[in-house]
DNA sequence: CTCCTCGTATACGCTGCCGTATAGGGGCAC
DNA sequence: GTGCCCCTATACGGCAGCGTATACGAGGAG
């Protein structure tokens, strides 16, 4: 029988999310990695090709938890419509896992094409959530995607915003934010 | 008399502030830029002590050029609050100059207190210009503080996103959600 | 016990980058 | 034209990272 696990492909996987999300793709350094997991680069040749295989890797990984597990695991969930998509959006963007990995794709995806397709088929799967959310309440098509693109923007802009709010906290504008977008 | 100019400290900063666009601060690379300058690095540190000055030189004048020279030059332009605030936006997130610019610092201020600090203090201005405008025509201050979040977050999460829109353009949508932000 | 496999450690050559030291060369003053 | 002053080129030492080659060592199979 197999030796059950020793210091596997998926570790390596999981630092180069952790050093993508703190420091962007010119933090996955494979001995950089090595180093925080505790061995040396030996290994790493015997799982990926490249440097670069672990960067696929690290997208698919991404992916795959970003769409399908998400979406799994709110349908597990249940509930109406509107508290599943809401549920979805938490578990994205709530999540101090998948957030810092987000925001850092995103960035990447401004200077590499192949990163941008990526993204966009990520994206436009979070877009249809939100579309099915704003459709049950709005009947102009035209103002759901609108509703849409605000609610995805306040959901990352928020990340990316270094503003004060005099005494209000950022969770307060936002929290009054998504009552102007949702209501009515 | 001194001589003019002959390959002054100020190209050395600019050619810093195309990398940082394009590549963020890791692609701020000393030798690179000489390359792109068409000389070495010999003449480089005359100029700056070490790669950290030219970056806080990079600093100095993007904050400068963010705030002040925009003001200024709305300033000049005239016309009615609501229009001089418009113009303020477009002259910073309608510029292929300062936009990416921009961007790349916000994250760079995701991983760096110190940037984060300098990025506060600018949005800081940029957000009293959007309270100044809503409140020409919202007396609810929490009302003002949600809509001008949101019309900032519009303004930066459009160049995050990766998602279509079907048949419309990001353009068109991008109108749209304006209204809903500015209307009424 | 012995062999074999597979992950790991170590060592190496290469490249790109930083910052320093030093020599050359082109304008301006006079 | 001569001298001076900057800017520039070149060369250097050091470090960090990539990918390769090779030796070690521990666990399972027989």
């Amino acid at each position: 029988m197999k030796f059950e696990t020793r210091t596997p492909r998926d570790r390596w996987i999981e630092a180069g999310l952790e050093a993508l999300a703190a420091g962007g793709p010119d933090a996955v350094r494979v001995e950089a990695l090595a180093k925080q997991l505790g061995v040396t680069k030996g290994g790493f040749y015997g799982f990926f090709a490249d440097r670069n295989a672990l960067l696929a890797a690290m997208l698919d990984t991404w992916e795959r938890e970003s769409t399908d597990e998400v979406l799994e695991r709110v349908e597990r969930e249940g509930g109406n419509p509107k508290r599943r998509i809401v549920r979805a959006g938490v578990l994205t963007f709530s999540s101090d896992r998948l957030l810092p990995i987000d925001l850092a794709i995103r960035t990447w995806a401004r200077r590499d094409p192949a990163i941008a397709g990526r993204l966009r088929s990520v994206d436009n799967r979070r877009m249809d959530l939100l579309r099915q959310m704003f459709s049950t309440f709005c009947d102009d098509p035209d103002e759901v995607e609108a509703r849409s693109l605000l609610a995805f923007c306040l959901l990352i802009g928020d990340h990316f915003l270094a503003a004060d709010h005099g005494d209000r906290s950022r969770a307060q504008v936002l929290h009054r934010a998504a009552d102007l977008i949702l209501d009515r």
